[in-house]
DNA sequence: CTGATGACTATAG
DNA sequence: CCTATAGCCATCA
């Protein structure tokens, strides 16, 4: 397997920001793996609990989290996400309101303006 | 090696 | 909204 691009995408995972969401394939895609959105939700499967990886940010394209409505799981990922602010409407997330645009990133902090003089 | 499975997605009807 | 189809690919039996 890849173990590169396992990091990449954990990487490209951990850079959601707070109060956002991504998709499956928005990940793949961001991590250089276009068309490999199973690959991102393998990777999530396989992910130890205190990995730091905000997990529950991924949810598939359809705004809709991946696990079955009601299960446990389910509810754990929903309750994080309402605790960042996400409102659930009509049993799922807005995509065009909380969707992560990674191309907003360089708009707001500029490309190659490093974060590290803030932190 | 083979076939089934899955935290996926896009398109079509 | 639903089903079907077709890509996709690591993992497991």
């Amino acid at each position: 397997m890849n173990k590169e691009l396992h990091e990449k995408i954990c990487q490209t995972i951990i850079r959601v920001p707070f109060g956002c969401v991504a998709t499956y394939g928005q990940i793949a895609a961001e991590a250089g793996a276009p068309r490999r959105a199973r690959l991102v939700g393998q990777v999530l499967k396989k992910l130890p609990g205190d990995s730091g990886v905000p997990w529950y940010r991924i949810i598939n394209a359809q705004g809709l989290i991946s696990f079955p409505e009601g299960s446990e799981a389910w509810r754990l990922q929903k309750s994080y996400l309402e605790e960042e602010g996400i409102v659930f409407s009509r049993g799922r997330v807005d995509l065009d309101k909380y969707r992560w645009k990674p191309s907003l990133d360089e708009l707001l902090w500029g490309p190659g303006q490093g974060t590290s003089d803030l932190f």
